[in-house]
DNA sequence: GATAAAATACCTCTTAATGGGTATTGTTTG
DNA sequence: CAAACAATACCCATTAAGAGGTATTTTATC
């Protein structure tokens, strides 16, 4: 299931480039940016979001607004507030207000994407660099991929499963045979503890081991 | 030849942003990307570049400093400032120096590829709109799903093939019999035109049609 | 150089998926 | 009320995938 993504940012081009960004990390998000704050509470009131992200300072309408506006439509969602002002006095206010993330626009967009795959719990997370005896969410989790053992090949096997291909396709493109790839496929079956190619996707993209 | 863009901007999502943005145009830019003012300029001294983006407060370095410092290494090359000031003595200082445009960061995508894809001559571009300061911009992706007719119980059966259920346990928790299943993942493949559940799940994933 | 891990490949059998049909029963809609 | 669509269900045959093995070669790594 795809997390459904609310930007909301006047910048038209940071929006755009946010959006781009997320939808190539292969995480399926689904997106709907905004540039001004009137279509976004409305689409915000109609739909459910797993993440919002939005800036403090949207064409002069303060960001804090919003979030108190919304505060019952969102109470299931993950918001960050991405901006270009760090200042103590507003980051202690986004906390106080509930917000879970507070990041400035320098951050890198690894960091970004950690903040929106982190479960939803009710911590408050910004950028380390900020952190005054805050807490931090604790863990980034190191790659699933080695906690499986999934070797170079079989990681280059699944990439393939994705895009459709059969095992003899795969074969083909991988220059090896076919029972290869099916022994391949076995394996790769038992470390992850499934048992046909839709598991094994939805794993995949659960896990972001697609590139 | 592609053009060689160099972008500096401390803001890495903006940074990484606008760049994923002009890989996607087709257009076969050659990227380099800056977050700093000491390595951008030590590359625009080494190499040369078509188009060069800048903003005006990368961590507090003057961005006009920059632009003069490198005046002779950019004679060749297309300037544009990229920035959240958009004061009038700022675009009639950028003019004076002899850059090539002056952006806000609000501009649509379109516009500042169209400003780098227009030939380098000595006008001056600043976004024409840049009193009013509205622009409004909003998109949802909307679903493709109506374009390929797929009814409400095929769309079910997707659903449950992507959280690795067989056809069986489809059957099962659908109350149906298995060839019905079957037939509606025939009939989904051949609306789709593929022939595998791993196109499938691509598919809907690519087209976020999984909620 | 020994050892472990990875990559290669095959055999056998079973199960699942796919693609070609046909056909009945509702449901929606111009 | 037809016509179109959706949902149901089965037949057939073929292909692909999955699960149990075994086994050789190549590549790291200690």
């Amino acid at each position: 299931m795809p997390k459904q993504i609310v930007i909301c940012d006047d910048h038209l081009l940071f929006l755009n480039g946010i959006s781009e960004l997320l939808k190539n990390t292969g995480n399926n998000y689904g997106i709907a940016k905004f540039s001004d704050v009137h279509s976004c509470r409305q689409h915000l009131m109609q739909n459910e979001a797993d993440v919002f992200i939005c800036d403090l300072n949207i064409n002069h309408f303060d960001g804090f607004l919003l979030l108190e506006e919304l505060k019952f439509q969102l109470k299931n969602t993950k918001t960050i507030i991405l901006t270009a002002y760090y200042e103590d006095f507003l980051i202690q206010k986004a906390r106080k207000l509930g917000v879970n993330a507070f990041l400035k626009k320098e951050t890198p967009a690894e960091e970004l994407i950690s903040v929106i795959e982190s479960g939803l719990n009710k911590e408050f997370y910004t950028n380390k660099s900020y952190k005054k005896g805050v807490s931090v969410y604790s863990t980034i989790d190191e790659p699933i991929i080695n906690k499986f053992r999934i070797s170079r090949q079989e990681k280059e096997i699944i990439k393939l499963i994705i895009k459709g291909l059969t095992s003899k396709e795969i074969a083909d493109v991988l220059f090896i045979s076919i029972t290869t790839v099916t022994t391949h496929r076995k394996n790769i079956h038992r470390k992850l503890e499934i048992s046909n190619s839709s598991s094994l996707i939805k794993f995949a993209h659960e896990n972001n081991l697609l590139h």
